[in-house]
DNA sequence: AACCCGGCCAACCGCAAAGAT
DNA sequence: GATCTTTGCGGTTGGCCGGGT
């Protein structure tokens, strides 16, 4: 009964990811794409199990993901999102682009489920903690909420009345908040010419990483191995999954840890050129 | 300064679903 | 259709960190 548990084998590290942990399996991802999970550590040089790069890779990893609380607006949609759909974090996820499940699940947990219950609200159905009188006519009246926190009430009507309005008005979700990358936003450059047309990349927001280069802009340095890469690796099978690992300390010079995401919105154009290339 | 406590979040675990044979 | 393998999902945990005492 039950299966084993794919990380129970000797010498397999649990625990937090390194940075160079990391650097091997976004290394190893950009240049293969997400085949067998079970092969990637193996492939990837990584003493991990297949689930647990997996999980990092679409927790953590992903270029793109967006970093930083949920807004007023994400916020308002995985309410009216877990009023429908329960704890379906991964549904909920879908809706809100750039986020993953795991974070949503601990926003949920973490801000959401206090807040609701601070106005009263179950978190669990949606309805009023504290029942309504039993003559209340149409519509729910206003739930009494305790005194203590009659302060938190008030100083978040406003939400609450919008959390809850959204369940009868709410139409179609915001995504368009969420700058994503889009394939039509993606110019493919000719592969040596790629750095002037990325430097206006929407990755702008965390332009706080001007560490080393300076410039406050695209780490030239950084960038221009990466975006050679696919010349060279689109010759390479699965068995030059070595090429790809030796090949990874290029970029790793300059891998910018603090302030990823930067950089991996650059590592989103690329990998969308990958693959376009490839199909 | 030291300790305690609670919040937060990355990561793990176990199960279920989906896919392959 | 049965069995096995792989992937995905949701619940839970553990450790770090900041604020309070």
């Amino acid at each position: 009964m039950g299966r084993q548990p794919c990380c129970d084998k000797v010498g397999l590290k649990k625990g937090p990811w390194t940075a160079e942990e990391d650097q091997k399996l976004v290394s190893f991802l950009l240049g293969n794409g997400q085949c067998c999970w079970r092969a990637v550590p193996k492939l990837a040089g990584l003493l991990r199990c297949g689930k647990s790069c997996r999980l990092r890779w679409t927790n953590y990893l992903r270029p793109d993901l967006k970093r930083g609380l949920l807004s007023e607006t994400e916020e308002k949609t995985v309410i009216d999102l877990h009023e429908q759909l329960g704890n379906r974090w991964s549904k909920i996820a879908s809706h809100l682009p750039g986020r993953t499940d795991n974070e949503i699940k601990n926003h949920w947990n973490t801000h959401i489920k206090k807040k609701l219950r601070k106005m009263g609200i179950d978190p669990v159905t949606h309805k009023p903690l504290y029942p309504a009188p039993p003559l209340a006519d149409g519509g729910s009246p206003e739930q009494k909420v305790p005194e203590e926190e009659e302060e938190v009430e008030e100083k978040s009507s406003a939400a609450v009345e919008s959390s809850t309005s959204t369940c009868a008005g709410h139409d179609v979700f915001c995504t368009d908040e969420v700058p994503m990358l889009h394939l039509d936003d993606i110019v493919l450059p000719p592969p040596c010419d790629v750095v002037g047309d990325t430097a206006g990349s929407p990755a702008e927001s965390s332009s706080t990483s001007t560490s080393s280069s300076g410039g406050g802009g695209i780490d030239e340095e950084w960038l221009l191995p990466i975006m050679e890469w696919p010349e060279s690796m689109y010759l390479m099978g699965l068995d030059d999954v070595d090429m790809v690992t030796t090949a990874a300390p290029a970029m790793a010079t300059s891998w910018e840890f603090e302030d990823p995401f930067n950089a991996y919105q650059r590592i989103a154009l690329f990998d969308h050129h990958h693959e376009l290339t490839w199909a």
